[in-house]
RNA sequence: GCCCACGUAGCUCAGUCGGUAGAGCACACCCUUGGUAAGGGUGUGGUCAUGGGUUCAAUUCCCAUCGUGGGCUCCA
């Protein structure tokens, strides 16, 4: 299993030519558009993972089509071999030379104050300030870049897209226009990525939920409310299956709870103070306010202080798949991944603090097998930590619990040898946690699990037990999703396997082919036989020749194709061909349904 | 929510520099009954996202709304 991590990797991005390149390709672009709209204000101009960006403030919108000249000038420039020139300047002279550009004085501001770096960043000491000049153009910067325009390959440059962005990444600052480029060493090297980029888009879960009929959206319906087709709606049933199992050796006890509560839950649980801006708002019945679940837990602490509870008793593992809905502004919607109705894989542990340690490992340890199962190898665990600005405001405001808790948090992964990335303002409002950060096949980070630590609410809804001296005492509170939502959770799957499920995932594990009509009985008869054994199961009676047939089972990537024709139906035999190709002609169906079996039963990953 | 782009048949897409639209697949019917990734023919199907405006005339131009996409912000 493949680990990202805290990685000392040979050698920093900062330090690459690439690195250098990219940084340079910049600002040779931003000269380019500066050419072109002579009165814009240029900002900042990163290199970024694959590539680079520019951010702009500019006189007239810029369309999509405009990129294709700004590129033509960019290759210009290049060519012209204009050595880049670095150039350090007091704070004074540097806001002489960008005396017309405001978001330069900004930056110059917060360079001299010592507090920001050029691109916003905090910074523990006062940096030297900067230029670099090439050819007409001069930008604030700390640099590195390459020595002359000439080192960018011009045909390994590409401008990619146009988007906004808020000045420094706040939403209450003007909006800037970015433009993103990529840049490499070699053409061969931009065609790879172009066509990675391709391939991403082909494995997209968007377009595989369509094609394989897992799931759609309606506009009357409403964003972010997808509806789950039968074929996907399958897969939810596996994995609730797989999480039941797992959930009762790992002694969880299921629990129901309803969708709407009264606001008076979420005011004591916090969610109305803290996380408001994520619910939908009220309805009111009778004079009394109701809300939607954005989370299951008050309800679950509900339940945990239902009767009392002893020491004895702990932990207590309330779980439920639990269907919230959370307001996702409308921009932030991504197709099953980020969504407003969502289905968890919650489940609430009540424990004392001296059980802390291992419950809360014993979380990790289902993440573990969970990942093994699907074959999950790419990810990253984050432990994301309170920001102390946030205090009394997106978290609870209580610092002394936050240290402990996160000193909890932190000696418990490390005491079990689990690598991870520690991330500040990421946390809770209620405690910080454990995410596991995957991506997306286009690139797009999510939180996919997550383990946290609650030390804030049951203190709020009184939650107690009594202890071995007869005195009560507050739980912690683990919430935990290890299989995320099933919404993410299966965008995610539909993705990693590029829609080629497992076979016990696979919404269809068998599709019976007869070769002409004649054999449309015997393939009912076999289907009817392959049900029996909770095989799923179809057959394809269309008019439809055996080939064309078996290509449309191949593109809904069914794992099974079972072809019978004159010979099988008169042997009482079966011809098989897999997903992946291979065949087994003239086999007794005993024996496929055998082997399929096996293959379902123990969640295999092999055919 | 913000910036930009897009929205044509169930799906994937052409097209109209303003004169009410076309292909392939899918679907229905007919012919074909065929051994491992598309057999042939005929046909059905669109108030060109929705609502306004400009115009003799709007799917095409303009505005608004809704939705989607690329980003930003935010997140399971």
């Amino acid at each position: 299993m493949e680990v990202i991590m805290s990685q000392q990797p040979e050698e920093r991005y900062e330090d690459t030519l690439l690195y250098r390149i990219r940084h340079s390709a910049a600002h040779v672009m931003a000269q380019a558009v500066l050419d072109f709209y002579p009165g814009a204000r240029y900002t900042i101009g990163p290199p970024v993972e694959n590539g680079f960006y520019y951010d702009f403030e500019l006189p007239e919108p810029i369309k999509e089509d405009d990129l294709e000249k700004i590129e033509k000038r960019m290759r210009q420039i290049i060519a012209g071999g204009h050595p880049f020139v670095k150039k350090v300047l007091s704070a004074d002279e540097a806001r002489q030379v960008f005396k017309e550009q405001p978001y330069k004085l900004e930056l110059i501001e917060g360079l001299e104050q010592g507090g920001f770096d050029e691109y916003g960043n905090p910074l523990e000491e006062k940096p030297e300030i900067s230029i670099y000049q090439h050819d007409s153009f001069t930008d604030l910067c700390r640099g590195p870049h390459v020595e002359s325009t000439r080192q960018i390959n011009p045909s390994a440059v590409k401008l990619m897209s146009i988007a906004g962005a808020y000045w420094r990444g706040d939403e209450h600052n003007p909006m800037l226009t970015r433009i993103y480029g990529t840049a490499w060493s070699t053409s061969k090297e931009l065609e790879e990525y172009l066509h990675m980029l391709e391939e991403a888009k082909a494995r997209d879960h968007r377009k595989l939920g369509k094609e394989l009929e897992i799931f759609f959206y309606e506009d009357e319906v409403g964003p972010g409310l997808p509806l789950w087709l039968p074929r996907g709606a399958v897969i939810i049933d596996e994995l609730e299956a797989l999480a039941k199992e797992m959930e009762d050796k790992a002694g969880y006890v299921r629990v129901r709870t309803p969708h709407l509560t009264k606001e008076d839950l979420f005011v004591r649980s916090g969610h109305l103070p803290y996380y408001a801006e994520s619910m939908y708002p009220p309805m009111e019945i009778e004079g009394i306010k109701y809300y939607v679940k954005p989370m299951n837990c008050p309800m679950h602490h509900k339940i945990f202080s239902s009767k009392p509870r002893s020491y004895r008793d702990l932990p207590v593992r309330l779980a439920e798949y639990g269907t919230c809905y959370r307001y996702e502004k409308s921009g932030e919607l991504f197709g099953l991944m980020r969504v407003r109705s969502m289905q968890m894989n919650d489940a609430h542990i009540y424990c004392s603090e001296d059980q802390f340690e291992q419950e809360f490992m014993g979380v990790i340890d289902l993440y573990k097998k969970y990942f093994d199962l699907f074959g999950i190898g790419k990810y990253s665990m984050r432990f994301s930590l309170h920001g102390k600005a946030g205090l009394g405001k997106k978290y609870v405001d209580n610092e002394r619990l936050w240290l402990k808790t996160e000193e909890m948090v932190r000696r418990a992964m490390q005491n079990g040898g689990v690598p991870f990335v520690e991330a500040q303002d990421e946390a809770a409002f209620y405690g910080p946690k454990i995410d596991v950060q995957i991506w997306s096949a286009i690139g797009k980070e999510f939180t996919l699990a997550t383990n946290q630590v609650d030390f804030a609410v049951p203190e709020r809804f009184d939650l107690v037990f009594m202890n071995r001296d007869g005195v009560e005492e507050t739980p912690l509170c683990i919430h935990r999703a290890p299989l995320s939502t099933h919404e993410r959770m299966i965008g995610f799957l539909i993705e990693h396997y590029a829609g080629a499920f497992p076979v016990w995932l696979s919404p269809e594990h068998v599709r019976v082919i007869p070769i002409t009509d004649n054999q449309n009985a015997y393939g009912a008869a076999i289907v009817a036989q392959l049900r029996e054994q909770g095989i799923r199961a179809s057959v394809d009676i269309s008019s439809q020749r055996m080939n064309a047939k078996i290509r449309e089972a191949q593109l809904m990537k069914v794992p099974y194709m079972l072809v019978v024709g004159e010979n099988e139906a008169s042997a009482g035999m079966v011809s098989l061909r897999v997903r992946d190709g291979s065949r087994q002609d003239n086999i007794p169906l005993a024996e496929f349904i055998t082997r399929a079996r096996e293959r379902i039963s123990t969640r295999s990953a092999q055919l």
